[in-house]
DNA sequence: GATGTCTAGTAAAACGATTTATTGCGCGAA
DNA sequence: TTCGCGCAATAAATCGTTTTACTAGACATC
């Protein structure tokens, strides 16, 4: 924003951005009545329609824009938003990204994107930034928040109970089900657990909901079956290696059930370079069912999280806060329904080869 | 941000946000002080140290944040860019989306990110609400920009040339040349190339890159083997689609050359389903290297770019035109190379079967 | 005693809007 | 003639900083 621009407008684009006072000024109004008018403000009610046209006519003439920043200023408000993710390029936090971004766009707002990758000070320290930035509320994408925050907060897949904070989650229990039924049906009774990492707000939650569902169907969680993935990138990599690991000790299964896409896709890995194959020998079921993964060779069978979906409810979720500052009966916790999308990645188990 | 906050500060957190007329009050003090002392001016040089200390530890005690508004609005300067991308959710905009955060973020620079999905209306309406929302500068990412902004921009996969706008390329000649060579040196002849989208900024550049390449390899490019992505969703169903319609139409070729990877993933997945193995009967080399390339089954082999690193480029170009807004130096053009990665989708050409 | 130089700050004007209270003015009614 | 009222607008305060120009006192110098 240079204090004074170089060169005159070229042509056609006024590019000067001019201020309110000035096309006050050329139209012989006050600043005020220029404001009324753009504002559509009840108390224009008695300035003539004649007037009214006049100004707007200009306003366009001009190609008139209020400063954002005196504005919000001054109305205390700034039409933006806070996201937190761990993390921008990876298939979970991106497509509820974009489900919001969707969303805020067409009602106006903005949002001002972070991700912390983990650090605890950046976890700390992001939210306080953002509040003095002026942001209207907060979203959450997979990130533990420790503190209350004085303005309305929608968590996706976070899990605690803070104050002022709506919780956005997958049927966890359903999710589980789903897949674990699906497994027992197909016979499996020897299955691989690769948890999620430590860090990750799902990971204790759907957990607990495997084993719940296992018990359901008394099938028995082998503890040497069950494994976690271990760092902090989002890659297949770490899917990967966990798998290798497994095979090395010599483990004994027909199934693998992953925590995520990204990690299925490197278990699979994994199995084929072990000369095993999927789903002849293995079956593999993923989570999320990011967008690559009805195209993995094979077409991975997963639980689908309506990502985007999720996106968009949190917008609206937090908007719909904002507008209602006062109403302390916002809803605490909003819960969306995964689905069982069945690709080439299972089949029927055969008797343990291995 | 409420007018009011319904309850007091529960405990620890002071949370109404304090502003630096109370806080100069506290210490008997002008705002003038308080506002010399903490921004560190050289102005501040007359106040005596002790003062000094007086003021930075109310502050600190207060956890006073001068207000982000009120400071812009004064110093006209926002401490934002905008990022304007065809697409959140997708591979090549979300890798440099998130190098370009990589870096911003440790300058204190934020981003207000929109994405456009290649409508005309957008495109020509978001850079205007941008400039609006007082950013200092903008970086697009394969995105067309029509005119001319009174801000510094940087485009990455830009091709035009516009004035104050610094194009971030990749070296497409080499590129064309790495991937072409490598299919030549493996026997291949007849080679089904894949172009981008009309819409996509890459297309024309890289097609005509392909082209000299070809030819100086003394590599006939089949005018019937040349077919184009039609669509605008991200997705493998597009690289899909359009090589079904190839092989309904009977043609005969070894090797396939995408547009990117998710469009080779896509072509793969049509040729499996035709009978043809990859690379058995077919080579398939990809470009960007996105990040489930390498985990494809087959690997995928393809040109990769150093996407994050782009956006780290893109983002230190940008900030180093904002510092200097009078240099009008700055460089109109950077290239940056492309790699060749050879992984298992490629391998000798056989005699044509088909 | 007049002048100059430091020191330690302060007053006040921006920045560009929004909004509340107020002001002439013309006109009909008492 | 005076009062009240609707009309058409405006003046001025405000939002919370930053920054330039200024001041009041203390001390030194000529």
């Amino acid at each position: 924003m240079p204090r004074k621009r170089a060169t005159h407008s070229s042509s056609d684009s006024p590019e000067q951005p001019l201020s309110l006072k000035s096309l006050a000024d050329y139209l012989s109004l006050s600043p005020a009545t220029v404001s009324l008018v753009m504002n559509r403000s009840p108390a224009a009610a008695s300035i003539p329609r004649k007037t009214q046209e006049r100004v707007r006519a200009a306003a366009r003439r001009f190609n008139y824009r209020p400063n954002f920043l005196a504005r919000s200023l001054r109305r205390q408000r700034s039409f933006t938003l806070g996201v937190v993710v761990p993390e921008i390029s990876e298939g979970y936090a991106a497509l509820v990204m974009s489900g919001i971004e969707d969303y805020l766009l067409r009602e106006g707002y903005f949002s001002l994107v972070v991700c912390h990758r983990h650090r605890p000070d950046l976890l700390e320290e992001y939210p306080k930034i953002l509040l003095g930035r002026a942001i209207e509320g907060l979203i959450a994408v997979d990130t533990p928040l420790e503190r209350k925050l004085p303005v309305p907060v929608v968590a996706v897949s976070g899990h605690r109970i803070i104050p002022g904070v709506t919780n956005l989650v997958l049927n966890h229990r359903r999710a589980a089900g789903l897949a674990m039924e699906h497994l027992h049906a197909l016979g499996h009774r020897r299955i691989v657990f690769i948890k999620g990492q430590e860090f990750s707000s799902d990971t204790r939650v759907r957990w607990s909901a495997i084993r719940d569902a296992a018990r359901h169907l008394d099938l028995r969680v082998a503890p040497e079956l069950v494994v976690q993935l271990q760092g902090d990138v989002p890659s297949s990599e770490l899917g990967y290696h966990v798998t290798q690991e497994l095979l090395a000790r010599g483990e004994k299964f027909t199934a693998l059930f992953a925590f995520n896409d990204i990690a299925a896709i490197g278990a699979i890995r994994a199995l084929r370079e072990a000369g095993l194959s999927v789903p002849g020998d293995i079956s593999v079921v993923g989570f999320d069912d990011i967008q690559s993964a009805a195209f993995q060779n094979p077409a991975l069978t997963t639980v689908r999280q309506p990502l985007r979906k999720m996106g968009e409810i949190a917008a609206t979720t937090l908007l719909s806060r904002i507008a209602n500052p006062a109403d302390t009966s916002y809803p605490k916790e909003i819960m969306v329904e995964p689905e069982m999308v069945v690709r080439a990645s299972t089949c029927q188990a055969r008797s343990l080869s291995r």
